[in-house]
DNA sequence: TGATTTTCTGCCGATTCTTGCATTTTTTGT
DNA sequence: ACAAAAAATGCAAGAATCGGCAGAAAATCA
């Protein structure tokens, strides 16, 4: 068989090429690129917004960067960060060394996670595998996953074991990523996830629910809770916000 | 009576020559071939959409490429992907429906759960967070996460609980992550990972180790198992290589 | 065997994709 | 603030794709 000469890059073939030299190098140039693969330097540009829009790199000026070495992964994905971010510093100003945390999964929950101080020494069980990656990150935090079968649309692990397991705990906070909330309390979608939730409050002392405030109002099918179980709503407004009003007298406390 | 030189070709027979070209090149024209196999280039487009729509290769603007082209996050974040890759397959093609398989992390395994095949009816336990998510991506795989205290280095759980856990097992295959492994069989170098590897052989009818070659005959301070052990010893290279000779009687099964 | 059905293939027009160029806008460095 | 570099935008040519169609080839069946 006749090998022609392939002096035509495919697309694809060209962007594989260009995720490589940014593997290697962990920065390449747009004019380089355009050297180096025979194509304009427009072309160039249009891959790099590709690639970066299926966040495979981070594309800057004049050029794009490797992703681990700039980015945290969670920043990048994260709808709302800059809300999630207020609300995540709120809820760990109420950490304290010794502390025992049960939390659950969701993006909030992460960005808390992530920014999560190193100097704290706090035991955190979660459900959430994804939260439990994120918490290993921080050397004096020690983190213990409760195993069970692992619900493909939460990515947490749900079942009669994880809720057994949940009421051996004696936790101080419980932090927990809502779906639903309204003035009926908390809500959420999924049955298998509520059981895991309602166990989750009672082996804590205190249950914490950071919230971005578009959220708020937000009914669900299934009840977790009420709101007098609520002893921090936590949202990125200000405490006295008027969006906030009607939960004043309701909840333990805003912040 | 004139017989004509061109031999018709058999679609069947067209295709194996593009499956063909591309394990040679990595690449295919639908121009090329449309001159090589002397045919029009909506029958060669016709083609290279039925072998991607059985996942034999995948499509792209103007050709084709073949599958371990096309690559996602995972990919490009994983050392020595190719033969990870060829390990991850021959691993695969053990699989069967119905099976239980205990599985341990590292990056070949995740590469194993990358590549799963969709239609795969597969119950998992693991002790990896990152393994169980990459596994829920298969909706028809079960992913049975087991909980204990997350190790920090390893981001796998540990301890005892984890051990006991396993014990209640019964799997048919046991895949570990090896990071040592010479003539006397398998080693780690963390004590607490060392007793949960222990646990999840001892768990499981058959072992399986994959492993690319490069890392065969590292050795590292704890053993974990010896070679007698390894029901399938998996590398990226063919059974019969040189490298492997020392294996052969060794391990039950090389592929 | 002969008729019927199914599959395969090439062609055509409409549409989409890709790329480079020209122009305008934004960013950067001094 | 200004000049230079880079990016965004719009546009056009060419390439590739899609969908339907029709003839040819192969398979099926009575």
């Amino acid at each position: 068989m006749i090998i022609t000469e392939n002096r035509i890059m495919l697309k694809k073939e060209r962007q594989a090429q260009i995720i490589k030299q940014i593997n290697l190098h962990n920065k390449v140039l747009s004019s380089d690129l355009s050297l180096e693969l025979n194509v304009s330097e427009d072309t160039i540009r249009r891959d790099l917004n590709e690639l970066s829009q299926e966040s495979i790199i981070v594309k800057v000026h004049g050029g794009a960067l490797s992703k681990s070495y700039n980015f945290t992964a969670s920043r990048a994905d994260t709808y709302a960060y800059n809300e999630k971010n207020i609300v995540a510093q709120k809820t760990i100003s109420l950490f304290r060394d010794g502390m025992t945390i049960l939390c659950s999964g969701g993006t909030t929950m992460r960005v808390i996670a992530n920014q999560l101080p190193e100097n704290l020494n706090i035991t955190f069980f979660t459900v959430s595998p994804l939260i439990a990656l994120e918490l290993a990150e921080h050397p004096n935090a020690e983190v213990i996953l409760l195993g069970g079968k692992l619900s493909n649309s939460s990515k947490i692990t749900v079942g009669g074991e994880v809720v057994s397991k949940i009421n051996e705990i004696k936790a101080d906070f419980c932090i927990l990523g809502i779906n639903g909330f309204d003035q009926d309390g908390i809500s959420d979608s999924d049955y298998e996830i509520v059981q895991v939730k309602k166990a989750m409050m009672k082996a804590s002392k205190q249950l914490i629910t950071p919230i971005i405030s578009e959220k708020l109002n937000s009914t669900l099918r299934l009840q977790v809770c009420s709101l007098n179980n609520v002893d921090y709503l936590i949202t990125e407004l200000s405490p006295n916000h008027q969006v906030l009003a009607f939960y004043q007298s309701k909840v333990g406390c805003i912040l």
